[in-house]
DNA sequence: CTGAAAGCGCTAACAG
DNA sequence: CTGTTAGCGCTTTCAG
């Protein structure tokens, strides 16, 4: 078991290193007996190459590094997503040689770009996942593409396509959830809004109201609260607009945690869910099963889409650069016991 | 900001690359005024080292690597409980100028001991932290030891004392908790188990059965119930026990997720919490404070083990190896709305 | 306190 | 289809 190199493959097998090398790398110059031969003297040492000087060698680590919100640095309910976001990565890592290397960062904090660039300039990844609301932040997006380093940014909530982006569909699937709120014959239907940084999210506002429209209702600014993504906020703006005269009849609160917390407002005012209000929201986080009754809401492929950036980081679309290409990933609506015929 | 190496360092500053290489790892036999010129050079250039370079030639990555039970072969409720020990890793590696890999991997799949030992021999890391039910599982832990690389495990549930060990004292917080519920008035307390490969989990049990002996109760089976730490296991434990006959005044899950399940079973049963009937869990996940009412548990000191653990790795103990020593990490009882006095 | 030389184990041309 | 020869950018002896 002691660790073994690729001369000492390449003495077992009677070749040279460079065939070693090419069988380990799978490039197909290679005689079937002569692979053969090699592949049973790697698995008699038990050797696995050394990612380091391979590294070294190419110029470039065999790494892909997610760069995402410090959760620490707030509270904790998005978990749930960056552990999804760690699994689509760790997908493609897996099948594809790399490993993933993980970079929680505040994108507030002074000095955030410089500790990105040291960062690449240590450990030269391949290339970098970034996520929301860093995606969204242009000298962070800036100083990382003048590195060279092949990056994807996922949800961006731009309003047109860009290349090297992995997007959502937030303002169509908003709409959608507005209209089928309209259909179970919600007329007052009220907006919680997330938090302004994260664009994306900006976005379900947009198709909040493009689903009244499309359902022939009038906006009100009256139906409006303001929240910042967390549970104490929705709970918040959900008092707030159940106070108000006439109530709404529905919420839908731009993610899952603020909704969670119109439940809780509406349990503490006595109001029953779905009798006399509907609540929905939006991401499908694991606590939406979890309430009751189960939360109607929005299920983004958030795996999927990780997987799909790196996908694109590591192989690269044929005929283009790795990082290149724009991608919306849909988000489907689910239907559960938070939501029911207007009262 | 062309990358610029160790040599143009050397050369800007008139020096030899080693003492480029001294005042880089803060090898103190630099004379002021030289290191002062030499970091000079490294902000002018901008230079970070290659990290490929130093891992190659120091024969070790500066790499911590995090082995844990992938959660996406299951549900998804540990992610608050894996993101903290992430947590935990990082402080150490930002501080220390090491990187954090994560791998998860299930315990039971056949290979997984093939798989690590492939990324220790690849990856190098400088240390590796290995998280329950993992580290329970002997097969695995010999192999990783095998390889030489220095290892922590986190809360491996054993009965005493051993090097490389973070635990917690799940037997002793449990009875604890179970003697604050025996001190409101609770004289039939059940307990739902754990998964039985999570030892520490196992433990909770003899806890509850330790801390019903100190309050004078005695034990009885019919107050037990077999859970495998998921919120349905919960759910399902709990109708059970709330059927029999006497019914349980007060209900101790061996961990969150299945106290949720039980409050679940309760509302549909029309039980009140806590009028009729307390509930208390163990880990204090996320959840546990939305709830309604916020759940009583025990809090532990995830992240705060995952960096105990990563500092014997990096830094090690005064006069041991790296990864030797023993620590045990105290729960702490949260008391909230879901417990109070018996009916 | 500082420097010169010798690799670490691999990949990248370029030959054959 | 296979091998030879140079490095990649550092750390590590070992000398001064």
């Amino acid at each position: 078991m002691a660790n073994s190199t690729i001369t000492d493959v390449a003495r077992l097998a009677g070749v040279s290193i460079k065939t070693v090398s090419r069988v380990v790398n799978r490039e197909d110059a290679v005689r079937e007996a002569t692979r053969a031969r090699v592949e049973a003297a790697i698995a008699k040492l038990g050797y696995a190459p050394n990612q380091s000087a391979r590294d070294l060698a190419s110029r470039r680590a065999h790494l892909v590094c997610l760069i995402y919100d410090d959760p620490s640095a707030y509270e904790l309910p998005s978990a749930g997503y960056i552990i999804r976001l760690q699994e689509g990565v760790l997908r493609v890592c897996r099948s594809q040689g790399y490993e993933l290397l993980i970079h929680p960062c505040s994108y507030r904090r002074r000095g955030v770009t410089r500790e990105l660039e040291a960062l690449i300039r240590r450990a030269r990844p391949a290339g970098i996942v970034l996520a929301a609301p860093l995606s969204n932040t242009r000298s962070i997006v800036a100083a990382i593409t003048a590195t060279g380093t092949p990056l994807v940014r996922l949800a961006p909530g731009l309003k047109r396509a860009a290349d090297g982006v992995v997007a959502t569909n937030d303002r169509e699937f908003s709409a959608e959830m507005v209209r089928y709120l309209a259909s179970c014959g919600h007329q007052r239907i009220a907006f919680i809004t997330g938090h302004p940084d994260h664009k994306a999210v900006g976005m379900r506002y947009l198709g909040y109201r493009d689903g009244l429209q499309q359902s022939g209702l009038t906006f009100s600014s009256q139906l409006v609260a303001a929240g910042d993504n967390s549970f104490g906020a929705g709970e918040a703006a959900g008092m707030q607009l159940l106070e108000r005269e006439p109530r709404p009849t529905a919420i839908f609160a731009a993610n899952d945690d603020m909704a969670v917390g119109v439940m809780r407002a509406a349990l503490r005012l006595g109001i029953t869910i779905p009798d006399a209000l509907s609540v929905a929201g939006c991401d499908d986080i694991t606590l939406a099963e979890q309430v009751l009754p189960p939360l109607t809401t929005i299920r983004q492929p958030f795996a999927a889409m990780a997987e799909q950036a790196s996908l694109m980081l590591v192989k690269g679309m044929p005929d283009k650069q790795p990082g290149s290409g724009h991608f919306v990933f849909k988000g489907t609506l689910k239907i559960r016991g938070s939501t029911g015929p207007a009262p």
